[in-house]
DNA sequence: TGACAATAATTGTCTAGGCAAATAATAAAT
DNA sequence: ATTTATTATTTGCCTAGACAATTATTGTCA
């Protein structure tokens, strides 16, 4: 199959995809692929956290906080790109596990700053080491060009995606 | 940050993260790269989806079972990786869409014969060009070379991702 | 044959995210 | 100053997947 270079609209799109050269439930679907990938690094990543009682999605939140990137519920849920909704329920877990804590802001009182507990910054001292070993293990047998070249391409794929959202 | 080749257990493992070169939360990260891709292509393919609805991931059962790769419950839940459980309840709401319909089986009285209604097979003959042109513009700006490097980056690091799993 | 293992499907309970509505507090505007 | 708009958080209801337990049926084996 060769993609196949339009002018129809002015801008060049080239179709990669066409017809019903299927997508999505097929491994040459790159949509597909990434599915795949995202749903097995999830779960090695949280075979690996749980002897930490963490998953791999509360991982995020406490590495947010950690390095201080956020200190607001509505702050975490903008760095990870997730609804407050289910950022409110996320740290209602992580409260309950007692690596974090949430207080009513008193200069505005909307506001409720989330901290890291005491157990909350000695288990974000352990995690790394883990996570770097799932990582290296999934690289297995690429050049440290096919590692950039990776890195390069999942971010303009995303950032395709992004701007595809704002054209409103 | 360059990567460090340790030899440490016979087989060279390279390190492309290491210490607190921190991972997962973070754009340095392939992991979490593979995470908001995926977040967004399955957002895109909602809203396309969702005028036939649809979700992205109720499509692709729909796919399976037109393609003839299965016509059992567990057959779906094997092809697509997930849950027997997970599964059934897919169905449910594909059975309350009227898009598929399930009947025991008279040879083996264990399992259930899923296919495709009327309904079912005509959505799945609109949906394609769809798929297509979401991925397409994810994929703007890619060269055809690009577009094969990405697919067999993704296998492979889908590959050693599975191999993790079996080395119990 | 009768006990036991394996398989298919379902159900309950959990994490997790999305959307929408409700509430409270602050900011902006007239 | 009062109305209006915006922002922060929470909650309810939905989809979706993971794990575990349960039930029904089939296959195996002694």
């Amino acid at each position: 199959m060769v993609a196949q270079t339009k002018k129809s609209t002015g801008k060049d799109i080239t179709e990669f995809y066409a017809g019903d050269a299927v997508a999505l439930g097929d491994d040459q679907s790159v949509g597909y692929l990434i599915k795949l990938a995202n749903q097995v690094v999830m779960r090695n990543l949280d075979a690996e956290l749980q002897h930490f009682d963490l998953t791999a999605p509360q991982w995020v939140p406490l590495l947010v906080l950690s390095k201080g990137r956020a200190d607001t519920v509505a702050g975490c849920a903008r760095k990870i790109d997730v609804d407050t909704g289910a950022m409110t329920r996320m740290l209602d877990r992580l409260e309950a596990k007692g690596f974090v804590s949430r207080n009513r802001s008193d200069e505005d009182r909307r506001v409720v700053r989330v901290e890291l507990t005491k157990a909350g910054h000695e288990i974000v001292k352990l995690i790394p080491p883990t996570i770097c070993s799932v990582l290296n293990s999934h690289l297995r047998g690429f050049s440290e060009q096919e590692f950039e070249t990776f890195k390069d391409l999942l971010r303009r794929f995303l950032a395709n995606g992004a701007a595809d959202m704002e054209e409103t």
